[in-house]
DNA sequence: CAATGCTGATTACGCGTGTAAACCTAGAAT
DNA sequence: ATTCTAGGTTTACACGCGTAATCAGCATTG
């Protein structure tokens, strides 16, 4: 299971998001991101399934794409690669970078503050 | 400034850290890491002069190379990148990612509670 | 002064990526 | 059955990256 690219993710998100798509519903969802040719999405699905990332079942004369790498499990590896590299492994420095840059909106707070006391009192 | 590599990314951090090194003293800092030919470190560190990432200045025989781009600066491009990318623009999310991960640890909870204090009086 | 050796610059090369044209094939329409 | 066509598959190509061999300038030394 290779890594896959930053063109390719664009594509899983949106197979994450509805949980699966034919090529042409891909195109038509990120075409105001990219302005994709049809040829180019059919390729980057076909990198997509020879790393494993989705599968592909028949329907009719088209395909229909599902993901097989879980999101989680993309967010989790990229995640902590971000905080490995840069941040030295430790999460409490990102936060405190996006508040050195006032970057963090109010729900932001609401929820990490919600987040820290559930952490708290719970389990 | 186009952006900067993963390898080299590997040698600004030593240049952040240390402020300013020689092709040589980079070689041997990422050594552990990397097994990089001199060769190699010289090609990558010609890479980031191109980008205007670095600057050498002559020292004798050799270079001395110290950071243009602001660590600061890449540090916020790469967390927005990826809050954005992954999270929505939101940093909560990702908190809670690691938090549901269990991967939050005792100190990164004491800094989390001590910056949202922080957050909420003062300032 | 010529030979040797640092150190940086240039060139190379295979691989992944972004993007797409060209090609192919199974159904649909006639 | 023949042709048309909506997909999918293959091939292509330029560019960046990781890595390094090779080339070139200049300083040290015999």
């Amino acid at each position: 299971m290779k890594s896959i690219s930053e063109a390719e993710s664009i594509l899983m998100q949106v197979l994450w998001q509805r949980g699966e798509a034919t090529a042409e519903e891909l195109r038509e969802a990120v075409a105001e991101r990219t302005d994709w040719q049809p040829g180019t999405v059919k390729a980057l699905l076909n990198r997509l399934l020879n790393k494993g990332a989705i599968r592909a079942e028949r329907e009719g004369r088209r395909f229909r794409y599902r993901p097989v790498l879980e999101r989680e499990d993309y967010v989790a590896e990229q995640s902590r690669s971000l905080i490995d590299r840069l941040f030295d492994g430790r999460v409490a420095p990102l936060v405190a970078h996006f508040s050195e840059q006032k970057a963090l909106s109010k729900s932001d707070l609401d929820e990490l503050r919600r987040l820290i006391r559930e952490l708290d009192d719970g389990e």
